[in-house]
RNA sequence: GGAGGCUUAGCUCAGCUGGUUCAGAGCAUCUGCCUUACAAGCAGAGGGUCACUGGUUCGAAUCCAGUAGCCUCCA
C-alpha cells in the first residue's frame, strides 16, 4: 500500500472494480440463501450520466452493498430502456445530419440505422455506472427491446386485449403538421403569444338577429358544430333551442347550453369545435355533436372546410377575416396574448388532433394496484407519496398505449382492407383468426391485410421490467408459471426512482405485478428527490447548470462523490446540489485515510501491559451504541442520517476522541531526537480490529477506500484472494455498557472545558495543568487519568474534599473540578462567571418550581415526566449549593 | 381550476406518539494553532421570535384553523 499523504481515489478505483468483477462479487444465482433484489429503473439506452442518476444509483449501490455484506443473496439488475420517442429524435436528427429525410427510409431501413446507433452509444450509461461502483450483476444487463423483452411487451399486448382490457378510441392528440407525427405533452413548448380575438357576427337562423361570438381561430368556424351559452345567462335565454347559420357556409348548427362556459369571457358565447379543441371535444360528446374535422395532416384546409380548400391554417386565418369583414359578419377585432403549443423539435404551432388510437382500461387493473398501496403491501417513502398515489389512482384515466413512431415495439394488430381489425402475435395468425372471423375472409392473405404502424408506449414494456428481467415468457400463458429465477427472486425487495415516475411506471408495475403474479413487484419504493442547484434550478442540459459526474469523480473520488451525494439527499425532498459536498466527502476519505496511516504507524511491544482499557471499552460501547443508531435509521430508510452518523462515529469518537486516548506519547530527547512509545500488543489487536469493523461499515457508502485498505499488507496480513470487504459480514450491534458511555462523557466535558480554558488563557498546549476534582457523582476518575493526561494534558490528577485555593473551577455534572493556575487567576472574572451561571440556575429552578406547583401540571402529566422535572429540580438544587458555597470562600 | 407538499442558524437539513437545560447536526463563518496521521487538518467560539396570526392545552417547533411565500403533480 502506498504511504502517500492523501488518499489518491483513481488507483484504487481502477484496481478494485476490475477485482470485484473478476471473482464474481456481483454475480448472483438462486441458492438457499435469502434473496435481496433490487431492478435498475433502467435508464435511457441514448442518455449519459447526469446528477439524478448518480443519487439515484448511489443508493441502489448503498442498498445492495449492505445486504450482500448482511448475507443475503443480493441481486442488481442492470439495463436500459429504449425510450422511443428520445431516441428516435436523436436518430432522426443524426440522419438529418447526413442528409438523410425519416420519410424517405422504409422502417425496416430506418430501424436498422437505430439500431447501429444504439449498439455505438447504448453502453455508455452503463459503462459510467462503473465508474461510480455500482455492484450490478452485468451478466444480467438487459434492454426493454431485446427480442425475448419484446416478445413479453406483444404477448402483453394480446392478453390484455383478449381480456377486454385494450380497445381502440378516439382521442385527441399534439399533432405536429410539419413532422407529421403526434408528441407527447412533454414535447410541446407552451409559449405566451400575441394574438387577435375576434368577434364574429353568427345568423340566428329564423332570421332574428345575430350572436357575436369571439374566437382566436377565425378559420375553424367551418368546424362548429354548435353555439353554447351558459343556461344562467340571461342575456341570451332568448336563443334557448334556435339554431344558427355558420358564416360564409351557412351550415345550420344548434344552440346549447352548459355550464362550462364562463359568462364574462369574450361575449359569453361559445362556438364549439369538436375536431379541434380538447374542450370542445369533450363538450361534443356530452352533447352528442357531429365531428367536423377541416384539416389535412399537414395543417392545410380539407374540403370538408368548403371553402378555401388547401390552403395552410395560416393563410385561411386572415383570409376568412377579410371575407368575414366583406360579409359584414366581422364586429371587431382585439389584441390579444395567450398560451400556444409549440412542437419542441419543429416549432411548429401544435394542433390538437383527433386520431383513432389504443387504449388500455385502467379501472380493472388499478383497483389491485390501489389496495396494494393501502394495504401497505407495498411502502412508498417516504408515505406522504400515499395520499398523491391515492389521489391519481383513484381518478385514473385509460392510458393510451399507441404512439406514431417507429422504434419500439410495434403493435401487433392487423388490418383488413376494410378496416375490420386482429390482435395476433404474427400475420400467419392474424390471417387464421380473420379466417375464423367471417367466411368472407376464407381467401384473405398475407398481402391483403397491414399490420398496425404504430409502436406501444415505452412505459408499456417497462411496466413488466421487475418480471419481464427474469423471465419474459410468463406474459401470454397463464399456465406458465415462471422460470426458477422469476420464483427466487420475484418479488423484488427495494425500488429507488423519481416521484415524478410515480404514476407512469411505478403504478402501473404494480397493476402489471397483480395482473401477472398476483404478486406486488417490490415492497418497499424509495422515491428520491430531482437535484436541483444552489439557486434551486433543476439541472438540466439546456441550462448548463449540471456538473459533469465523470470530471467530478475524477476530482473528488468516486467515494467522495458517493458521499457528497448522499449528505445532501433528505428522502423524497429535493437536494441542493453543490460541489462542496463532494469535496466534504473527499475529505472524510482523507481523513480515514490518514487514521489508517497513524495507526499503522505504531510498534507494539509485547512485553508491554495494556494501559488502555478504560479507552477500548468505551470505544466498544459506543460503537455498538452508534451502531444500533444505524440499524434504526437503515430500517427507515434514512439513508443520509445513517451516513451521518457513521461520519461522526469515524471522525469524532474514533479519529478525534479514541486514537488520541491510546496513541502512544512522544517523547524529545536532549539531543533533539525523539522517540514514540510502542503499543501494547492487546490495545493494537483491539484497534485493527475495530478499524476492519469501520472499514466493513462505511463500505456501501465508500467502497473503494475501504477495500484498499482491507488489503493494507502491513496492518491486515496478507489476505486470501476472495477475502475483500464487499464481501465481509457486516457489523451488528451488540449489548453495550451504558455506565462506560455516561462516564466518559463526564469526562470528555472535563477535556472540552480543559481546552476552553487554555484558549482563553493562551496556556501552551505543552503546558500540563493540575486539576483537582471534588467528587459528588462517584465516578471513579483515577481510570481515566491517562485518557485526561492525553486529551487535555493534565499532570497531576487529585481527588480532594475540600475547595483549594488560587484555582479557577468549573462544574462537571455535579463534580468539582479545581484547575491550579498560580497567579493567572483573576478572582474578579472568576466570581463573575461563577455569578452568571448562578444566575441562569436559578431562572432554570424558578421555572421548573413553576410547573412543579401548578397542580394541573402534576396531574395531568405522566408521571415520568412529572418525575423528570422533579429530577431537574433536586439536580439545580444541588448545583445551586455547591456554587453558593465555593462563592462565599471567595 | 383540482390535489398534495414545503417554510427551523448564512447554506442544506434532523427534530417520530406535544414534556430531559429543546431549540439540534453537518457545512460555512470567526478566534488561536504548520502540536511528527491528516492545514483536504487540530482546538475553541459565535449564529435562530422554529414564515405570520389566532386556537386547543398545565405545557406547542411539534396538534388545529386561517394568511403569505415557494414547489410538485393533474387539468
Amino acid at each position: 500500500m502506498s504511504i502517500s499523504k492523501t488518499y489518491l481515489s483513481t488507483e484504487a478505483e481502477n484496481r478494485w472494480y476490475p477485482y470485484w468483477m473478476e471473482k464474481g462479487f456481483f454475480r448472483s444465482v438462486p441458492d438457499e440463501r435469502e434473496p435481496y433484489t433490487v431492478v435498475i429503473p433502467p435508464p435511457n439506452v441514448t442518455g449519459v450520466l447526469h446528477m439524478g442518476h448518480m443519487l439515484n444509483n448511489t443508493i441502489q449501490d448503498v442498498l445492495i452493498r449492505r445486504a450482500r455484506m448482511m448475507g443475503k443473496n443480493a441481486l442488481w439488475v442492470p439495463g436500459t430502456d429504449h425510450a422511443s420517442i428520445a431516441t428516435e429524435a436523436k436518430v432522426v436528427a443524426l440522419l438529418a445530419e447526413k442528409g438523410i429525410d425519416k420519410k424517405s427510409l422504409t422502417r425496416e431501413e430506418f430501424l436498422s440505422y437505430a439500431y447501429d446507433w444504439k449498439d455505438k452509444y447504448g453502453g455508455i450509461i452503463l459503462d459510467q455506472l462503473k465508474k461510480l461502483g455500482a455492484s450490478c450483476d452485468w451478466e444480467r444487463t438487459t434492454f426493454t427491446m431485446d427480442p425475448a423483452m419484446s416478445g413479453a411487451v406483444i404477448d402483453t399486448f394480446i392478453h390484455l386485449f383478449e381480456k377486454g382490457l385494450i380497445y381502440r378510441g378516439i382521442r385527441m392528440v399534439n399533432w405536429d403538421p410539419k413532422g407529421l407525427t403526434a408528441v407527447s405533452d412533454e414535447e410541446v413548448i407552451r409559449k405566451e403569444v400575441n394574438q387577435k380575438l375576434f368577434y364574429i357576427k353568427y345568423k340566428i337562423s329564423d332570421g332574428s338577429g345575430f350572436v357575436t361570438i369571439a374566437t382566436t381561430r377565425p378559420e375553424t368556424i367551418m368546424a362548429d358544430s354548435a353555439i353554447c351559452v351558459n343556461p344562467n345567462d340571461e342575456r341570451y335565454k332568448h336563443l334557448h333551442g334556435k339554431k344558427i347559420l355558420v358564416p360564409l357556409i351557412n351550415r345550420e348548427i344548434p344552440i346549447i347550453t352548459d355550464e362550462y362556459v364562463t359568462m364574462d369571457f369574450g361575449t359569453g358565447c361559445l362556438k364549439v369545435t369538436p375536431a379541434h379543441d380538447l374542450n370542445d371535444y369533450e363538450l361534443g360528446i356530452k352533447h352528442k355533436l357531429a365531428v367536423v374535422d377541416i384539416l389535412n395532416d399537414n395543417g392545410t384546409l380539407n374540403e370538408k372546410a368548403e371553402i378555401l380548400v388547401n390552403e395552410d391554417r395560416f393563410i385561411a386565418r386572415k383570409k376568412i377575416a377579410i371575407m368575414l369583414e366583406e360579409a359584414g359578419q366581422l364586429e371587431k377585432v382585439e389584441e390579444y396574448k395567450s398560451q400556444v403549443g409549440f412542437s419542441e423539435r419543429t416549432d411548429a404551432v401544435i394542433e390538437p388532433k383527433l386520431s383513432m388510437q389504443w387504449f388500455v382500461r385502467m379501472e380493472v387493473l388499478a383497483k389491485p394496484a390501489l389496495d396494494a398501496v393501502n394495504d401497505g403491501e407495498v411502502n412508498l417513502i417516504p408515505d406522504k407519496y400515499i395520499n398523491t398515489y391515492r389521489h391519481w389512482m383513484e381518478n385514473v384515466k385509460d392510458w393510451c398505449i399507441s404512439r406514431q413512431l417507429w422504434w419500439g415495439q410495434q403493435i401487433p394488430a392487423w388490418y383488413a382492407t376494410n378496416g375490420e381489425v386482429v390482435v395476433a402475435k404474427t400475420a400467419e395468425e392474424a390471417i387464421d383468426k380473420f379466417k375464423a372471423l367471417s367466411a368472407d375472409y376464407q381467401n384473405i392473405t398475407i398481402s391483403d391485410i397491414r399490420q398496425d404502424d404504430d409502436v406501444v408506449d415505452t412505459w408499456f414494456s417497462s411496466w413488466l421490467w421487475p418480471i419481464s428481467v427474469f423471465d419474459p415468457t410468463v406474459f401470454g400463458d397463464k399456465n406458465n408459471k415462471g422460470n426458477a429465477d422469476l420464483n427466487y427472486y420475484y418479488p423484488t425487495n427495494d425500488l429507488v426512482t423519481a416521484p415524478e415516475i410515480l404514476f407512469f411506471w411505478v403504478a402501473r408495475m404494480i397493476m402489471a405485478g397483480k395482473e401477472f403474479r398476483n404478486q406486488v413487484p417490490f415492497k418497499n419504493v424509495y422515491l428520491t428527490g430531482i437535484v436541483r442547484d444552489k439557486q434551486g434550478r433543476k439541472m438540466s442540459k439546456s441550462l448548463g447548470n449540471s456538473p459533469d459526474p465523470i470530471e467530478l469523480m475524477a476530482k473528488y473520488g468516486a467515494d467522495g462523490v458517493r458521499v457528497g451525494m448522499l449528505l445532501c439527499s433528505p428522502a423524497g425532498n429535493d437536494l441542493m446540489f453543490d460541489e462542496s459536498y463532494c469535496e466534504q466527502g473527499r475529505n472524510f476519505a482523507n481523513k480515514i485515510w490518514n487514521a489508517f496511516r497513524l495507526v499503522k504507524g505504531w510498534t507494539v511491544d509485547a512485553s508491554l501491559k495494556n494501559e488502555n482499557t478504560t479507552a477500548n471499552a468505551w470505544f466498544d460501547a459506543r460503537f455498538n451504541e452508534s451502531l444500533k443508531e444505524i440499524e434504526q435509521l437503515f430500517l427507515s430508510y434514512r439513508l443520509s442520517e445513517a451516513l451521518m452518523s457513521i461520519y461522526k462515529l469515524i471522525w469524532d469518537d474514533f479519529c478525534s476522541s479514541y486514537l488520541e486516548m491510546i496513541k502512544p506519547t512522544y517523547h524529545k530527547q536532549e539531543n533533539g531526537d525523539s522517540y514514540q512509545d510502542a503499543i501494547d500488543a492487546e490495545t493494537f489487536e483491539f484497534v485493527k480490529n475495530k478499524f476492519a469493523e469501520i472499514l466493513k461499515l462505511i463500505h456501501p457508502f465508500m467502497p473503494f477506500l475501504s477495500e484498499e485498505l482491507w488489503h493494507d499488507e502491513e496492518l491486515f496480513g496478507v489476505r486470501a484472494e476472495m477475502d475483500c470487504c464487499i464481501v465481509a459480514t457486516y457489523p451488528t450491534a451488540k449489548e453495550f455498557n451504558g455506565q462506560h458511555l455516561s462516564e466518559m462523557n463526564a469526562v470528555l466535558s472535563i477535556v472540552s472545558e480543559m481546552r476552553n480554558i487554555r484558549n482563553a488563557k493562551q496556556i501552551a498546549p505543552k503546558e500540563a495543568l493540575n486539576l483537582s476534582i471534588k467528587n459528588n457523582s462517584g465516578v471513579v476518575y483515577a481510570k481515566y487519568a491517562l485518557i485526561l493526561k492525553r486529551l487535555a494534558m493534565i499532570g497531576e490528577l487529585a481527588m480532594v474534599q475540600t475547595v483549594p485555593e488560587n484555582a479557577t473551577q468549573f462544574l462537571s455534572g455535579n463534580d468539582e473540578c479545581f484547575v491550579d493556575l498560580g497567579d493567572s487567576i483573576d478572582p474578579a472574572v472568576e466570581k463573575e462567571r461563577m455569578m452568571k451561571e448562578l444566575v441562569y440556575l436559578e431562572g432554570f429552578l424558578k421555572s421548573v418550581d413553576a410547573k412543579l406547583s401548578n397542580e394541573r401540571f402534576v396531574n395531568n402529566a405522566k408521571g415520568d415526566v412529572v418525575e423528570n422535572e422533579k429530577k431537574k429540580k433536586a439536580d439545580a438544587e444541588q448545583k445551586i449549593e455547591i456554587l453558593k458555597v465555593s462563592l462565599a470562600k471567595m
